[in-house]
Parts: structure tokens; C-alpha cells; sequence
DNA sequence: TTGCTCCTCACGTCACGTGAGGTGGC
DNA sequence: TTGCTCCTCACGTCACGTGAGGTGGC
């Protein structure tokens, strides 16, 4: 079992230490262990759990959506990822929208 | 002169009137007149502020950077939608990346 | 007086960012 | 003792959301 610290984990996930803070206060994860000098060291399924929680972010979820998905059904959480698509595929059309507005407004200067 | 109160402002213009408050802190917008019972009112010029204001929200500009721009030059202003373009094209493939990973995802469960 | 509308605070929200202050082994 | 690392608060940030409390004419 491989344990990894605080430090050790946010440099692997590309997470920041007060982004765990966050998850660790939401009760998303928590530390697996303490050594004698307060250190926190986290085993791989808490590693695990930081980087769903990451890549849940990165799709759009927010905090309290992940609590509610992360332990979830398989129906559940895919339901859940259905409309985060819709979501996502909504946002790409804005997104789409607002480029062309950007172009025009710079052909026009 | 079309004077419009701060309620059919933000009907027209679809923002929230805590919104509009926002762009005053920011002083970004400000009331032209109040009658003599306190209502606010907007002129037209105040008007095309706020509806700028929205567009450049809406391309993913903030308070901050929207005070920057609003009063700029030609080529200020043109410098800033070339950045911003260049964000917005990697917002799209970072939500076509996740939709992809998100469709994966779905066809496992 | 009741009801309605509008105003001005001001705390709450979200997900951290950014220190401050303290600790322990080298 | 100095320097380094890590920890735990706790205020700050961003752009409002959501009331609370007060006002004036009908």
C-alpha cells in the first residue's frame, strides 16, 4: 500500500493543498493517517477518491454534486453525467456564439 | 430622452437588479437620476452600458477586466478580444475533451 | 391601516487563494 | 539559534443571491 503525503498527492493529481482542504471539509475525503509530527499521508484509495473528485471537477460538478454522485448507484451517476452533457453541450454552443461575436467586433475595429 | 426605471432595465436587458447594483460598486454604471421618492432611473447612454456590460460577461470578461475595456481605445479593446478569443477556443476543447471522456464513461456504466 | 413597490444595507455562497502564527527535527 | 517544512486557522476574493428593515403614495 502505497502512502503518499499531503505535498506528494497535490503534486501527482495537480491539485492545490487548499483545494484538499476543501474536499477534507466537505467530508469528501480525509486523511488515512497521521505520523508523529502531524504530517498527513494519504492511502490510494483516498488518492483515489481525490482524483475522481478532480476529474468530476474538471467535467463541471460542483462540490455538493459530487457528494451526492461520488458513492452513488451506477444508474445514478450516470444519469448524473447525461445531464452534465446536456450542460456541457449547451455551453460549447454559447461558447460557439460568443466567438463569432468576438470575430465580428474585431473585424469591425 | 427614453428614461427607463432600474426594474424595466433589468427586464429589458435580462440582468438582476443586484447585478446592476454590482456594476455601481464597481462604478462601472451609475443612476443618470432618482425621482422624489428615491426610484432610480437610467438615460439611454447608462442603458448601452449595462447592456456592454452584459455582452462582455457573457464572452467571459470580468468587472475587473470590463473596466479596462469599456473606456479603452480601438486597439486596447481589440488586444483584449484577440485573448480572450484565444481562451474561449481552449474552453471548447477542454469541454470537448470532457464530453468525450463523459460518453466513455456512460457506455461503461 | 393594509398592501404594494422600491431603496439601501449587509450577511451568505462557492471553492478555494493567501498569508499568519506555531511546531519539530536537522 | 537559523532555516526548512508542514500544520491549522481565518480573512479575502468574485459576482452576485437573498433577505431584512425602512419608506411613500394609493
Amino acid at each position: 500500500m502505497e502512502l503518499l503525503t499531503l505535498r506528494e498527492v497535490c503534486e501527482a493529481y495537480h491539485v492545490s493543498r487548499r483545494a484538499v482542504q476543501g474536499y477534507e471539509r466537505a467530508n469528501l475525503v480525509s486523511a488515512s493517517s497521521k505520523n508523529k509530527y502531524g504530517y498527513l499521508f494519504y492511502d490510494e484509495a483516498e488518492q483515489d477518491r481525490i482524483a475522481k473528485i478532480k476529474q468530476y471537477q474538471d467535467m463541471g460538478f460542483q462540490i455538493k454534486e459530487i457528494k451526492e454522485i461520488i458513492d452513488a448507484s451506477d444508474t445514478a451517476l450516470k444519469e448524473a453525467l447525461i445531464q452534465r452533457r446536456e450542460s456541457l453541450q449547451q455551453e460549447i454552443i454559447h461558447t460557439q456564439r460568443m466567438l463569432e461575436l468576438i470575430n465580428k467586433m474585431i473585424q469591425e475595429l
